[in-house]
DNA sequence: CGGTGGATTGACGGATGTCAACGAGTGTGG
DNA sequence: CCACACTCGTTGACATCCGTCAATCCACCG
């Protein structure tokens, strides 16, 4: 999922590391591929990451915790749920979903993760994951061993209290999303999707104005609550209205204002 | 909102302590009534809204951060959205709903809790809470002034932990709502709110089988993204089925495994 | 070239919203 | 004590949004 154009290509790998592999340290599911991470304290994502205020001591013994990153190619899972939690994650590169199931086969699309966003915090509650985050691309993450962030953010408060933010934003996030259930017609739903989307982009240095969807209209329709059929409907009704312009997963937001009256 | 028969008395006010009323802090918005609080150490509550293994030290080190109560009537609001964020919050006594409004007037009532479960976590985000707490009928809370028990956390592994748990539990909670939002029938979302609830309160020491909604229809509507009339067809549908036996705010749950069948 | 999966579009039906009437319960004031 | 207003809950009739099912189109790929 990306920008145009894309400065995809600069953002993917910032300072990109074409070091060895280092030996993969164990893990319950699979010997997935990591390397060593870029240093947050000269990544072109620590912006969007990462507190803004943090001193140079503090960015060195953040890099003493963010060791590794991990490659996730499309389609497959980074955790899935009721893998035991061992650590955070945040997206360097590419996109990925989060879906939580039901037993019955229900499945929910809780949100869409792009660079600089945290995977994982699910999991801190039971210490196991509730849902399932899985690559729409290929895709890397950094990986940061949670009891190593914990004993961090009991040396800095700087740290501690971005953590506690970003957790709470987390938190924010759904409720709105809840109203987007909850209250908005299935028009407004995908009209409030496509906003929040370009501002994200835009906050990344992408442009808010034309973007590639890397998901289906499947993934879309499940993560706001309605049918593929309805999300194709409602692009084709944007498109008949001069609000976007759509071409397959290519969107063009053409009436930011139109958009936002829906 | 309370279980019958009500064992309501003895949870109301543990320990009730009625000592001269303390001079208010100040308060961004009103002069509410603070009272000092029961030392959470032996607070017949401390099971659910603090961790099992806290040692006594770390009792101590908690009875100095939660120093008062107040007490919030039927109606009123604990915080709104845009008051500043200073507190979290536990309730002691009563019940509130959570409501995030946009500026259109659409309402969501993104949750309903009872006595040991948090509030205003919502506000350390931004700094600024996102919704409003309001409370369903005369209530207490716990006042937890975050700095403090930030400072807390700092220096206690177990407390730190417990409040990434206790976000990260709220992450989870609303990750269920959305999905409950998203892919379950007026039916299925009524019958799944009634579960939930009984499960809860049946974790407190109250019956599961029988409770008192202390929420209108329309409450428990705008919570579950559907109209008052809506949920008045299913509770009478769930009667016929004989599954509930409702009798206005009175619920008595006849036949769970129905209802989770639903 | 055909097969495959995703997207689009149409026709139809059902779940739920809308509007309205009515009854029960409660508080208030005469 | 009763009359009254008011809120809340229930129920019915009807409308509508969106889901379901199906056909078609297109891009991609072996």
């Amino acid at each position: 999922m990306y920008a145009e154009p894309a400065c995809d290509s600069s953002l993917s790998t910032p300072f990109a590391a074409r070091w060895p592999i280092v030996p993969a340290q164990p893990d319950v599911r699979e010997a997935a591929p990591r390397k060593p991470a870029t240093r947050c304290s000269t990544c072109s994502l620590r912006g969007v990451c990462m507190p803004p205020d943090l001193t140079s001591t503090e960015f060195e013994q953040l890099d003493t915790v963010v060791l590794t990153t991990r490659n996730v190619h499309r389609g497959e899972t980074l955790f899935r749920a009721h893998d035991a939690f061992q650590s955070l994650y945040a997206v360097r590169t590419g996109s990925f979903k989060t879906v939580v199931m039901h037993r019955d086969g229900r499945e929910q699309v809780t949100g869409f993760q792009i660079p600089g966003e945290p995977l994982g915090l699910d999991g801190i509650c039971s210490g196991t994951h509730s849902c399932d985050a899985i690559a729409l691309e290929d895709s890397t993450v950094c990986i940061m061993p949670f009891g190593q962030l914990e004993s961090f953010c009991r040396e800095s408060r700087r740290m501690q209290r971005h953590l506690y933010q970003l957790m709470s934003g987390e938190i924010v996030r759904e409720s709105s999303l809840m109203m987007l259930l909850g209250t908005m017609t299935a028009e407004q739903r995908l009209a409030a999707f496509l906003l929040d989307l370009a501002e994200r982009f835009q906050a990344r240095g992408y442009s808010g104005a034309q973007f590639n969807l890397k998901m289906s209209r499947e993934e879309i329709g499940c993560f706001l609550g309605m049918k593929l059929e309805t999300v194709s409907r409602m692009f084709s009704r944007f498109q008949r209205e001069g609000l976007v312009e759509p071409n397959g997963k290519q969107i063009r937001i053409v009436d930011v204002e139109g958009l936002a009256r829906v």
